[in-house]
DNA sequence: CAGCGATTCTAGCATTGCTAGACAACCGAG
DNA sequence: CTCGGTTGTCTAGCAATGCTAGAATCGCTG
């Protein structure tokens, strides 16, 4: 059954050929330009075989998304791995966060603005959500405080920078304030 | 000129209708929902009219943008007006900030999650949109702590809240942490 | 190498935002 | 009161969108 396999390892090579042009595409051009016609023509294929990997342009999103979600985790993991002291490491996690953001700003979109037919906060949650999440929990319990969960800090603490980190991106923000807002966000929320 | 002028106020007239009809469509339905077509439907015109008074769909949405941050604006001015003690008026604004965007998830989107092709933080922003900063600047200043400038404290305060409203609309945060997310903000993020 | 099953494509549907050009209504002059 | 012209509105249509049915083609198996 060597013929099944091959044809599967295909299938799945193809699969990842697609989430990758549509991560690029929606980088170079904003998820509004990720049509399927054109999603098509890079992948070198006809629209019908997208459908075959996905049930449609949302479930495209959503491994954009689950894939974006393992990076964020990582960056996440690998800025704060290194760092010495509470305070630092937090703002480190802070810094790499709106980073990622700003430098992936289709991904981020994928994951937390667009519709990707996901689950959140839930059981049926996928690893990559929970573990992003996990990500931020890790460093940020510490400097909760006493009393406060960690799961409630952690909350708290990710709605502040996603809302720095999309209002930026829409530009609402001043960007002279960027530096500050990180410095000022540490300082008060972190207890020290 | 009396007939000019009836002309004008019925055209008046009729563009308050489109931005009613926008709203209402979009806090039924969804944004999605709302296409020319049905606007033109509801409205009892054709879709051409709507052109006659917006450029297209995008300044639609930034005419609800407008009418709703004026909205925001008063709703939080209403809400802190009557509460004796920094630290209550604080919490009040909160809770009406997270309280107006989820009574008013469509006009919420419109102001800060849409394109409505307006200006942010500049000097040709509208109005409204400085006003509704203003209101949450106000009420802000006395709280900001030694050496920070109110509008940096008013930004990373407003991501914050802005950033739990987006991610409790998406389901992204847990329900039953609601009013401790509230408690913890205002708690750690005002100097009092 | 022939036939059959899986795969991929062509062609098309309904819906979207937006626009051109035909048509009608209405105001003001004579 | 009628006619001309401006102003306003509608019908019809464009290209692009997500998605799908059915034809065509490819490649494995006997």
């Amino acid at each position: 059954m060597s013929v099944k396999e091959r044809k599967e390892r295909e299938r799945a090579a193809r699969e990842r050929l697609i989430v990758a042009a549509a991560r690029e595409l929606a980088e170079q051009q904003g998820w509004d330009a990720v049509t399927t016609r054109r999603l098509a023509e890079r992948i070198e294929y006809s629209q019908p075989v997208l459908y075959s990997h996905f049930r449609g342009k949302r479930e495209i999103i959503g491994a954009v998304a689950l894939e974006g979600a393992a990076e964020l985790a990582s960056a996440v993991r690998a800025a704060t791995a290194a760092v010495n002291g509470p305070r630092e490491r937090v703002a480190a996690l802070a810094r790499a966060y709106l980073d990622f953001a700003e430098r992936n700003p289709a991904v981020y979109d994928a994951i937390f603005q667009l519709d990707g037919g996901l689950a959140y906060a839930q059981e049926d949650t996928p690893e990559q959500l929970k573990d992003a999440f996990a990500a931020l929990m890790e460093n940020l319990a510490e400097v909760a405080g006493d009393g406060i969960e960690p799961g409630l800090f952690t909350e708290v603490f990710w709605a502040s920078l996603h809302g720095i980190a999309t209002l930026t991106r829409t530009k609402r923000l001043l960007p002279e304030y960027a530096e500050a807002r990180v410095e000022l966000l540490v300082d008060r929320l972190a207890m020290l």
